[in-house]
DNA sequence: ACCGTTCCTGTTAGCGTTATCGGGAAAGGG
DNA sequence: CCCTTTCCCGATAACGCTAACAGGAACGGT
């Protein structure tokens, strides 16, 4: 009974390790890693005796020694941009979710900057702390060249990327979004649909030009020049001066809500009610954009599924196949009052 | 030459360990790790030699093995609640930029409930995987109980947290803010602020709470019952109907931005002019708040100030240091559009 | 020439865990 | 009753790194 800790829950001088329980158990260590890992190979009575002492001693396994001896951390890593921003700050959150449910803790690197420096510098940082994968967060143009510059033997996947690369990919189904965000305003009497888009080196950016410009062709209507923004309300704003000062203007798609918010004053503003002179519809659907004034319109996207996917990916990566390699998530149209019929002059 | 990689940058069996860089080097391992260590302890020439190999072997430290023989592991854990909310999510990118600059790496653990349970249980999550220390993000009453019962050889801080807790704490002085916002309102004249705050458990809700009630006491105002919301632009909607159909109330001071959007759509539906009929103030100053309709004056919190004060505190308290406990920050009021003069009837 | 320093490098011994092998007891089959 | 199989458990050897000590060379001062 003179083990590290004598049974009365005092402090210990230094944290119990496998010998001691072993010890306290009168077994082997061995056993103890047993008990702790393929527990039905060890008799139920042995069993019950090594957990009574990892209870008695508060034994923890150190995953320092687990880890060199196993090669496996249990750590996965995010690297993303600004995780301050809705989207990859919902993506990072139900990345986390889900692999806490498998039993795997998260490290995240967030970028200030993205370029392929910033994002071999996260990878890399993640990499020298031994995590198990990775998944990238960076919906940029220039992160493409990142991920083809990746070290070969760590599984990645990314979320929000370009086509041609060599990982695999979840993401929302931008253009979908589009598509319906368009033909929701077609479909109510708009002549064309003018576009405020978001910068562009953005993927998502550009996913949602796409599907605003193929509905535009393919049912023949005009296609407006797409403005571009920053995402930011400020941008919103000032782009959504020149649209307002636009008689022809009645209907925007805009990138993003927080600069569909921008758009929203900017029309106010100049005296153009929405949606009666114009209608707008946002993408994202944040929690505010239900009591924007009026209440918006817009895409949303289902990034906890998009999580979800991202970390099955990852883990199909890890295990060495090399399945499935693009997964998209279908984004839905919230309908809510900043679109309506034209007024008819 | 005939080690694991022969120069040409072809893939590697096995990735190269401290013997094999060594090996190439012609020194010993330890020499090798002194290089990468305490580069200064090694002649320059020798150093240069190891380096070289370094490279040629493309060699990275195993984590696992080093934090086994230092008993360091340099991550940080972060245990917060929903990192969705701006808040919770501009500490957590605030507190990873900090750790980045010192060598740390950041994993999280995300809580959706919040309770002792969940608490024990995130940090319990981050222990097991050997972090140096943790920093709670649990702005909640309910996380004090957690907070009492931490594992005694955990360095720990927190971020929003009550009085009376054992950890060092780092938060935003939201009774400050609180105190500007209502000296704010009362400087332009109106007679009394009325007050809609956040849940009642949550450490920031109080706060603010505390320092309307005394600003209004000290001057001798009568001190309306506070409404209680839940955060979200719904309940500030709601809540705000009540507020907008009580002619006497001239000034809100809102617990946090989103409310504050909710109020705004109440008192427009309810034909109340923002900031003629009705002032205004939030908290929080999220980047849309200036995009409202008024544009929003609000309290700005210094996230990056806090996530500074937090990772310096638990850094002292990695280093056994017991010095300061609580760090304020100051918030500064914002002021835009929605607050002004009451009319006289 | 000698001795004490300082500088540089190597040897040894772990850190705490799991893989692997092997052996003894118990169980099953003839 | 013997032989095979199964079940449990233990001894040993890594995993890759650094702490601690030690020793040789070079250097300075006397």
């Amino acid at each position: 009974m003179a083990t590290a800790s004598d049974g009365g829950g005092r402090p210990r001088s230094r944290p119990a390790v496998l010998g001691d329980v072993a010890a306290l158990a009168g077994v082997s260590a061995m056993t103890v890693s047993r008990v702790l890992n393929t527990p039905d190979r060890v008799r139920a009575e042995t069993r019950a005796r090594v957990l009574a002492a990892v209870r008695e001693l508060d034994y923890w396994p150190n995953s320092a020694a687990r880890q060199l001896v196993t090669g496996r951390s249990g750590v996965l890593g995010v690297v993303s941009i600004d995780t301050t921003l809705y989207g990859p700050a919902s993506t990072l959150y139900c990345i986390e979710q889900t692999a806490r449910l498998s039993g795997y803790t998260v490290s995240i690197a967030s970028l200030s900057a993205l370029n392929r420096r910033s994002i071999e510098e996260g990878v890399h940082r993640l990499r020298s702390q031994s995590v198990d994968g990775v998944i990238i967060v960076a919906p940029h143009e220039s992160a493409a060249d990142g991920l083809r510059h990746l070290p070969p033997d760590l599984p990645v996947v990314a979320v929000d990327a370009g086509e041609h690369i060599p990982v695999p990919v979840a993401m929302v189904d931008q253009r979908a979004g589009a598509v319906r965000a368009t033909r929701h305003l077609l479909s109510l009497g708009h002549e064309t649909v003018w576009h405020l888009g978001g910068p562009a080196d953005w993927i998502d950016a550009s996913g949602r030009i796409e599907g605003w410009k193929s509905v535009l062709e393919a049912e023949g209507r005009p296609v407006p020049e797409p403005l571009r923004g920053d995402w930011s309300p400020r941008s919103g704003h000032q782009l959504g001066r020149r649209l307002a000062a636009d008689p022809s203007v009645t209907a925007v798609f805009v990138g993003n809500d927080q600069m569909a918010l921008g758009v929203l004053r900017a029309m106010r503003e100049a005296g153009r009610r929405v949606p009666e002179d114009v209608s707008v519809v946002g993408f994202d659907d944040v929690p505010e954009s239900a009591y924007f004034w009026p209440p918006l319109t817009t895409v949303r996207q289902d990034f906890r599924e998009v999580g979800r996917h991202a970390f099955h990916l990852l883990l199909n990566r890890m295990a060495g196949e090399d399945g499935e390699t693009r997964r998209l998530v279908e984004p839905d149209l919230v309908v809510r009052e900043s679109t309506g019929s034209p007024k008819r002059a």
